[in-house]
DNA sequence: TACAATCTGTTGCACGCACAACTATAACAC
DNA sequence: GTGTTATAGTTGTGCGTGCAACAGATTGTA
Protein backbone atom coordinates (compact mmCIF):
# COMPACT_ATOMS: atom_id res chain seq x y z
CA UNK A 1 0.00 0.00 0.00
CA UNK A 2 2.89 2.21 0.31
CA UNK A 3 5.44 3.58 -2.21
CA UNK A 4 7.75 0.62 -3.18
CA UNK A 5 9.48 2.47 -6.02
CA UNK A 6 12.64 0.85 -7.23
CA UNK A 7 15.62 3.03 -5.99
CA UNK A 8 14.59 5.76 -8.61
CA UNK A 9 16.52 6.06 -11.94
CA UNK A 10 17.25 10.30 -11.03
CA UNK A 11 16.91 12.60 -14.66
CA UNK A 12 16.06 9.68 -16.75
CA UNK A 13 12.80 10.30 -18.83
CA UNK A 14 9.59 8.78 -17.49
CA UNK A 15 8.06 5.61 -18.42
CA UNK A 16 4.83 5.21 -20.36
CA UNK A 17 3.52 4.06 -17.31
CA UNK A 18 4.99 7.28 -15.02
CA UNK A 19 3.81 9.62 -18.17
CA UNK A 20 0.67 8.09 -17.81
CA UNK A 21 0.04 8.45 -14.59
CA UNK A 22 1.64 11.71 -14.33
CA UNK A 23 0.56 13.41 -17.57
CA UNK A 24 -3.01 12.32 -16.66
CA UNK A 25 -3.26 13.96 -13.32
CA UNK A 26 -2.42 17.35 -15.11
CA UNK A 27 -4.93 17.03 -18.45
CA UNK A 28 -7.27 15.87 -16.08
CA UNK A 29 -7.04 18.30 -13.52
CA UNK A 30 -6.66 21.29 -16.45
CA UNK A 31 -9.88 20.03 -18.02
CA UNK A 32 -12.51 19.33 -14.91
CA UNK A 33 -11.01 22.50 -13.21
CA UNK A 34 -11.99 24.59 -16.73
CA UNK A 35 -15.38 23.06 -17.08
CA UNK A 36 -16.68 23.10 -13.72
CA UNK A 37 -15.64 26.94 -13.30
CA UNK A 38 -17.32 27.64 -16.86
CA UNK A 39 -20.50 25.66 -15.83
CA UNK A 40 -20.74 27.40 -12.10
CA UNK A 41 -20.36 31.03 -14.12
CA UNK A 42 -22.55 29.70 -16.51
CA UNK A 43 -25.49 29.33 -14.72
CA UNK A 44 -24.99 31.17 -11.53
CA UNK A 45 -22.37 33.93 -12.38
CA UNK A 46 -20.22 32.65 -9.70
CA UNK A 47 -16.03 31.99 -10.56
CA UNK A 48 -15.08 28.61 -8.61
CA UNK A 49 -12.99 30.71 -6.42
CA UNK A 50 -15.85 32.66 -5.45
CA UNK A 51 -17.81 29.36 -5.02
CA UNK A 52 -14.80 27.84 -2.64
CA UNK A 53 -15.07 31.22 -0.41
CA UNK A 54 -18.92 30.84 -0.23
CA UNK A 55 -18.45 27.02 0.72
CA UNK A 56 -15.79 27.40 3.49
CA UNK A 57 -17.86 30.23 4.91
CA UNK A 58 -21.56 28.61 4.83
CA UNK A 59 -19.87 25.60 6.25
CA UNK A 60 -18.48 27.26 9.24
CA UNK A 61 -19.86 27.69 13.00
CA UNK A 62 -21.59 31.20 12.43
CA UNK A 63 -20.86 32.10 8.89
CA UNK A 64 -17.86 33.80 9.52
CA UNK A 65 -14.26 33.44 9.46
CA UNK A 66 -10.88 35.54 10.14
CA UNK A 67 -9.14 36.51 6.35
CA UNK A 68 -5.93 34.56 7.28
CA UNK A 69 -7.70 31.58 8.11
CA UNK A 70 -9.65 31.92 4.85
CA UNK A 71 -7.24 32.51 2.62
CA UNK A 72 -5.07 29.02 4.02
CA UNK A 73 -8.32 27.43 3.44
CA UNK A 74 -9.22 28.50 0.04
CA UNK A 75 -5.47 28.06 -1.53
CA UNK A 76 -4.79 31.89 -2.08
CA UNK A 77 -2.70 34.31 -0.71
CA UNK A 78 -4.05 37.22 1.10
CA UNK A 79 -3.96 39.78 -1.15
CA UNK A 80 -6.04 37.78 -3.50
CA UNK A 81 -8.45 37.13 -0.72
CA UNK A 82 -8.42 40.88 -0.01
CA UNK A 83 -9.51 41.34 -3.59
CA UNK A 84 -12.03 38.10 -4.16
CA UNK A 85 -13.57 39.67 -0.59
CA UNK A 86 -13.50 42.82 -1.93
CA UNK A 87 -15.94 41.93 -4.88
CA UNK A 88 -17.94 39.55 -3.00
CA UNK A 89 -18.60 42.76 -0.76
CA UNK A 90 -19.98 44.78 -3.61
CA UNK A 91 -22.15 42.08 -4.63
CA UNK A 92 -23.52 42.15 -1.64
CA UNK A 93 -22.95 38.02 -0.65
CA UNK A 94 -20.48 38.64 2.19
CA UNK A 95 -19.86 41.37 4.35
CA UNK A 96 -16.66 42.58 6.57
CA UNK A 97 -17.15 42.79 10.63
CA UNK A 98 -14.44 43.63 12.99
CA UNK A 99 -13.07 40.98 14.93
CA UNK A 100 -13.92 40.78 18.66
CA UNK A 101 -11.10 40.96 20.81
CA UNK A 102 -8.32 41.61 18.17
CA UNK A 103 -8.27 44.90 16.61
CA UNK A 104 -6.36 44.07 13.98
CA UNK A 105 -8.33 41.29 12.10
CA UNK A 106 -11.11 41.37 10.15
CA UNK A 107 -13.84 38.50 9.63
CA UNK A 108 -15.91 37.65 6.13
CA UNK A 109 -19.66 37.15 6.98
CA UNK A 110 -21.86 35.57 4.37
CA UNK A 111 -25.22 37.41 4.16
CA UNK A 112 -28.22 35.37 3.79
CA UNK A 113 -28.26 36.57 -0.21
CA UNK A 114 -25.07 34.97 -0.51
CA UNK A 115 -26.44 31.66 1.31
CA UNK A 116 -28.82 31.77 -1.12
CA UNK A 117 -27.01 31.63 -4.12
CA UNK A 118 -24.54 29.34 -2.68
CA UNK A 119 -27.31 27.15 -2.01
CA UNK A 120 -28.50 27.20 -5.95
CA UNK A 121 -24.63 26.92 -6.95
CA UNK A 122 -23.97 24.16 -4.63
CA UNK A 123 -26.13 21.43 -6.56
CA UNK A 124 -24.57 22.47 -9.93
CA UNK A 125 -21.43 21.98 -8.41
CA UNK A 126 -21.76 19.12 -7.21
CA UNK A 127 -23.83 17.47 -9.75
CA UNK A 128 -21.03 18.81 -11.76
CA UNK A 129 -18.30 16.97 -9.85
CA UNK A 130 -20.13 13.72 -9.64
CA UNK A 131 -20.99 13.22 -13.28
CA UNK A 132 -17.29 14.64 -14.44
CA UNK A 133 -15.46 12.67 -11.75
CA UNK A 134 -16.52 10.70 -8.90
CA UNK A 135 -19.08 8.75 -11.36
CA UNK A 136 -16.04 7.33 -12.87
CA UNK A 137 -14.81 5.77 -10.13
CA UNK A 138 -15.58 2.68 -7.96
CA UNK A 139 -15.76 2.62 -4.65
CA UNK A 140 -12.37 0.85 -4.33
CA UNK A 141 -10.92 3.40 -6.33
CA UNK A 142 -12.23 6.29 -4.65
CA UNK A 143 -10.94 4.78 -0.96
CA UNK A 144 -7.90 4.06 -2.81
CA UNK A 145 -7.68 7.98 -4.33
CA UNK A 146 -8.26 9.03 -0.52
CA UNK A 147 -5.45 7.34 0.45
CA UNK A 148 -3.11 8.43 -2.18
CA UNK A 149 -4.24 12.35 -1.66
CA UNK A 150 -3.81 11.97 1.56
CA UNK A 151 0.04 10.81 2.40
CA UNK A 152 1.14 12.94 -0.56
CA UNK A 153 -0.16 15.95 1.17
CA UNK A 154 1.57 14.59 4.00
CA UNK A 155 4.68 13.94 2.63
CA UNK A 156 4.88 16.87 0.06
CA UNK A 157 3.50 20.00 2.26
CA UNK A 158 6.45 19.97 5.09
CA UNK A 159 9.12 19.73 2.53
CA UNK A 160 8.39 23.05 1.45
CA UNK B 1 -12.45 -2.20 -13.08
CA UNK B 2 -15.33 0.68 -14.78
CA UNK B 3 -17.77 2.98 -12.61
CA UNK B 4 -20.28 1.03 -10.97
CA UNK B 5 -21.56 3.91 -9.10
CA UNK B 6 -25.30 3.36 -7.47
CA UNK B 7 -27.13 5.74 -8.36
CA UNK B 8 -26.07 8.91 -8.34
CA UNK B 9 -27.57 10.76 -5.17
CA UNK B 10 -28.14 14.25 -7.26
CA UNK B 11 -27.49 17.38 -5.50
CA UNK B 12 -26.75 15.27 -1.96
CA UNK B 13 -23.63 16.41 -0.45
CA UNK B 14 -20.80 14.43 -0.52
CA UNK B 15 -20.11 11.72 1.89
CA UNK B 16 -16.45 11.01 3.59
CA UNK B 17 -14.87 9.51 0.85
CA UNK B 18 -15.82 11.45 -1.50
CA UNK B 19 -14.70 14.46 -0.54
CA UNK B 20 -11.41 12.51 0.54
CA UNK B 21 -11.53 11.77 -3.47
CA UNK B 22 -12.60 15.00 -4.89
CA UNK B 23 -10.46 17.35 -2.49
CA UNK B 24 -7.42 15.26 -2.33
CA UNK B 25 -7.01 15.67 -6.02
CA UNK B 26 -7.90 19.24 -5.81
CA UNK B 27 -5.30 20.01 -3.02
CA UNK B 28 -2.34 18.11 -4.61
CA UNK B 29 -2.65 19.37 -7.78
CA UNK B 30 -2.51 23.28 -5.89
CA UNK B 31 0.49 22.00 -4.09
CA UNK B 32 2.22 20.07 -6.87
CA UNK B 33 1.85 22.69 -9.18
CA UNK B 34 2.81 25.16 -6.91
CA UNK B 35 5.91 23.73 -5.74
CA UNK B 36 7.54 22.28 -9.53
CA UNK B 37 7.12 25.88 -10.63
CA UNK B 38 9.00 27.92 -8.05
CA UNK B 39 11.38 24.83 -7.91
CA UNK B 40 11.61 25.40 -11.85
CA UNK B 41 12.26 29.57 -11.38
CA UNK B 42 14.19 28.98 -8.74
CA UNK B 43 16.86 26.83 -10.40
CA UNK B 44 16.30 27.29 -14.17
CA UNK B 45 14.28 30.63 -14.22
CA UNK B 46 11.93 29.17 -16.35
CA UNK B 47 8.20 28.61 -15.38
CA UNK B 48 6.60 25.72 -15.76
CA UNK B 49 4.83 27.28 -18.67
CA UNK B 50 7.26 27.92 -20.30
CA UNK B 51 9.08 24.69 -19.68
CA UNK B 52 6.18 22.83 -21.38
CA UNK B 53 6.40 24.55 -24.24
CA UNK B 54 9.91 23.74 -24.39
CA UNK B 55 9.09 20.03 -24.05
CA UNK B 56 6.84 20.16 -26.57
CA UNK B 57 9.29 21.65 -29.18
CA UNK B 58 12.38 19.82 -27.92
CA UNK B 59 9.88 16.16 -28.51
CA UNK B 60 9.01 17.16 -31.69
CA UNK B 61 10.56 15.90 -35.03
CA UNK B 62 12.76 19.01 -36.42
CA UNK B 63 11.92 21.13 -32.75
CA UNK B 64 9.29 23.04 -34.46
CA UNK B 65 5.47 22.88 -34.22
CA UNK B 66 2.66 25.08 -35.21
CA UNK B 67 1.58 27.54 -32.72
CA UNK B 68 -2.08 26.47 -32.63
CA UNK B 69 -1.30 22.86 -32.42
CA UNK B 70 1.63 24.03 -29.55
CA UNK B 71 -1.64 25.85 -27.89
CA UNK B 72 -3.40 22.65 -28.14
CA UNK B 73 -0.50 20.43 -26.46
CA UNK B 74 0.62 23.37 -23.72
CA UNK B 75 -3.45 23.69 -23.05
CA UNK B 76 -3.11 27.39 -23.72
CA UNK B 77 -5.45 30.00 -25.61
CA UNK B 78 -3.70 31.27 -28.71
CA UNK B 79 -3.32 34.89 -27.20
CA UNK B 80 -1.79 33.22 -24.37
CA UNK B 81 0.89 31.22 -26.31
CA UNK B 82 1.71 34.12 -28.86
CA UNK B 83 2.51 36.65 -25.70
CA UNK B 84 4.83 32.91 -24.13
CA UNK B 85 6.55 32.76 -27.27
CA UNK B 86 7.26 36.46 -27.38
CA UNK B 87 8.96 35.91 -24.44
CA UNK B 88 10.40 32.50 -25.39
CA UNK B 89 11.80 34.71 -28.57
CA UNK B 90 13.03 37.77 -26.90
CA UNK B 91 14.97 35.25 -24.38
CA UNK B 92 16.27 33.32 -27.54
CA UNK B 93 15.34 29.63 -26.40
CA UNK B 94 12.56 29.81 -29.65
CA UNK B 95 12.35 31.04 -32.66
CA UNK B 96 9.35 32.27 -35.41
CA UNK B 97 9.69 30.90 -38.68
CA UNK B 98 7.70 31.15 -41.61
CA UNK B 99 5.33 27.85 -42.54
CA UNK B 100 6.43 26.46 -45.28
CA UNK B 101 3.21 25.84 -47.48
CA UNK B 102 0.96 27.97 -45.27
CA UNK B 103 1.93 31.44 -45.87
CA UNK B 104 -0.51 32.57 -42.67
CA UNK B 105 1.18 30.05 -39.81
CA UNK B 106 3.93 30.01 -38.46
CA UNK B 107 6.35 27.53 -36.69
CA UNK B 108 7.83 27.62 -33.26
CA UNK B 109 11.44 26.38 -33.25
CA UNK B 110 13.69 25.68 -30.34
CA UNK B 111 17.36 27.07 -30.49
CA UNK B 112 20.60 25.69 -29.62
CA UNK B 113 20.10 27.77 -26.50
CA UNK B 114 16.76 26.65 -26.01
CA UNK B 115 17.48 23.18 -26.19
CA UNK B 116 20.51 23.62 -23.32
CA UNK B 117 18.79 25.00 -21.10
CA UNK B 118 15.52 23.13 -21.48
CA UNK B 119 18.05 19.57 -20.63
CA UNK B 120 19.05 21.28 -17.04
CA UNK B 121 15.90 22.07 -16.55
CA UNK B 122 14.33 18.77 -17.24
CA UNK B 123 16.38 16.93 -14.92
CA UNK B 124 15.62 19.26 -12.44
CA UNK B 125 11.87 18.94 -13.38
CA UNK B 126 11.64 14.99 -13.62
CA UNK B 127 13.31 15.15 -10.20
CA UNK B 128 10.76 16.75 -8.62
CA UNK B 129 7.79 15.08 -10.23
CA UNK B 130 9.27 11.97 -8.82
CA UNK B 131 10.15 13.02 -5.23
CA UNK B 132 6.67 14.62 -5.04
CA UNK B 133 4.45 12.35 -6.69
CA UNK B 134 6.04 9.12 -8.60
CA UNK B 135 7.68 8.46 -5.48
CA UNK B 136 4.57 8.03 -3.53
CA UNK B 137 2.94 5.66 -5.84
CA UNK B 138 3.23 1.88 -5.84
CA UNK B 139 3.09 0.20 -9.52
CA UNK B 140 0.02 -0.54 -8.99
CA UNK B 141 -1.22 2.42 -8.51
CA UNK B 142 0.59 4.16 -11.02
CA UNK B 143 -1.30 1.72 -13.75
CA UNK B 144 -4.45 2.21 -11.64
CA UNK B 145 -4.19 6.17 -12.05
CA UNK B 146 -2.84 6.11 -15.34
CA UNK B 147 -6.21 3.70 -16.27
CA UNK B 148 -8.65 6.53 -14.48
CA UNK B 149 -7.31 9.68 -16.24
CA UNK B 150 -7.58 8.17 -19.42
CA UNK B 151 -10.79 6.89 -18.72
CA UNK B 152 -11.91 10.37 -17.76
CA UNK B 153 -10.67 12.23 -20.02
CA UNK B 154 -12.51 9.98 -22.73
CA UNK B 155 -15.82 10.66 -20.83
CA UNK B 156 -15.21 14.08 -20.20
CA UNK B 157 -13.19 16.06 -23.23
CA UNK B 158 -16.64 15.59 -25.61
CA UNK B 159 -19.17 16.57 -22.95
CA UNK B 160 -18.23 20.12 -23.92
C1' DT C 1 6.28 51.85 31.18
C1' DA C 2 8.76 51.83 26.84
C1' DC C 3 10.51 49.57 22.88
C1' DA C 4 11.29 45.89 19.74
C1' DA C 5 9.49 42.01 17.26
C1' DT C 6 5.58 39.82 15.35
C1' DC C 7 1.18 39.41 13.19
C1' DT C 8 -3.14 41.15 10.29
C1' DG C 9 -5.08 43.00 6.48
C1' DT C 10 -4.72 46.31 2.63
C1' DT C 11 -2.56 48.69 -1.31
C1' DG C 12 0.86 49.54 -5.45
C1' DC C 13 2.57 47.16 -8.97
C1' DA C 14 3.61 43.81 -12.52
C1' DC C 15 2.65 39.54 -14.65
C1' DG C 16 0.18 35.93 -17.16
C1' DC C 17 -3.94 34.68 -19.11
C1' DA C 18 -8.59 34.70 -21.73
C1' DC C 19 -11.99 36.86 -24.71
C1' DA C 20 -13.15 39.51 -28.57
C1' DA C 21 -11.92 42.08 -32.57
C1' DC C 22 -8.91 42.34 -36.38
C1' DT C 23 -5.75 41.27 -40.64
C1' DA C 24 -4.08 38.08 -43.74
C1' DT C 25 -4.33 33.81 -46.02
C1' DA C 26 -6.61 29.57 -47.55
C1' DA C 27 -10.38 26.58 -49.03
C1' DC C 28 -14.57 25.99 -51.14
C1' DA C 29 -18.79 27.16 -53.97
C1' DC C 30 -20.64 28.60 -58.12
C1' DG D 1 -12.57 33.67 -62.33
C1' DT D 2 -15.43 35.93 -58.08
C1' DG D 3 -17.47 35.73 -53.66
C1' DT D 4 -18.16 33.46 -49.35
C1' DT D 5 -16.68 31.03 -45.48
C1' DA D 6 -13.17 29.15 -42.50
C1' DT D 7 -8.61 29.24 -40.42
C1' DA D 8 -3.95 31.25 -38.33
C1' DG D 9 -1.89 34.34 -35.68
C1' DT D 10 -1.62 38.96 -33.42
C1' DT D 11 -3.32 42.91 -30.77
C1' DG D 12 -6.45 45.69 -27.40
C1' DT D 13 -8.44 45.22 -23.13
C1' DG D 14 -9.83 43.65 -18.64
C1' DC D 15 -9.49 40.39 -14.87
C1' DG D 16 -7.44 37.65 -11.17
C1' DT D 17 -3.36 36.69 -8.75
C1' DG D 18 1.24 37.01 -6.19
C1' DC D 19 5.05 39.74 -4.21
C1' DA D 20 6.74 43.55 -1.73
C1' DA D 21 5.84 47.47 1.00
C1' DC D 22 2.98 49.48 4.28
C1' DA D 23 -0.03 51.03 8.67
C1' DG D 24 -2.16 49.48 12.63
C1' DA D 25 -2.53 46.31 16.53
C1' DT D 26 -0.56 42.88 19.57
C1' DT D 27 2.83 40.30 22.18
C1' DG D 28 7.03 39.87 24.54
C1' DT D 29 11.05 41.87 27.10
C1' DA D 30 13.63 44.84 29.80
Amino acid sequence: MSATTSPTRRGKQLDELELGAWRGFLRTHAALSRQLDAELIAAHGLPLSTYEVLLFLADSPDGQMRMSDLADSVLLSRSGLTRLVDRLVRDELVERRACPGDARGMNAVITDAGRARFAEARKTHLDGVRRRYLDHLSDEERELLAGIWDRMSQGAMPAC
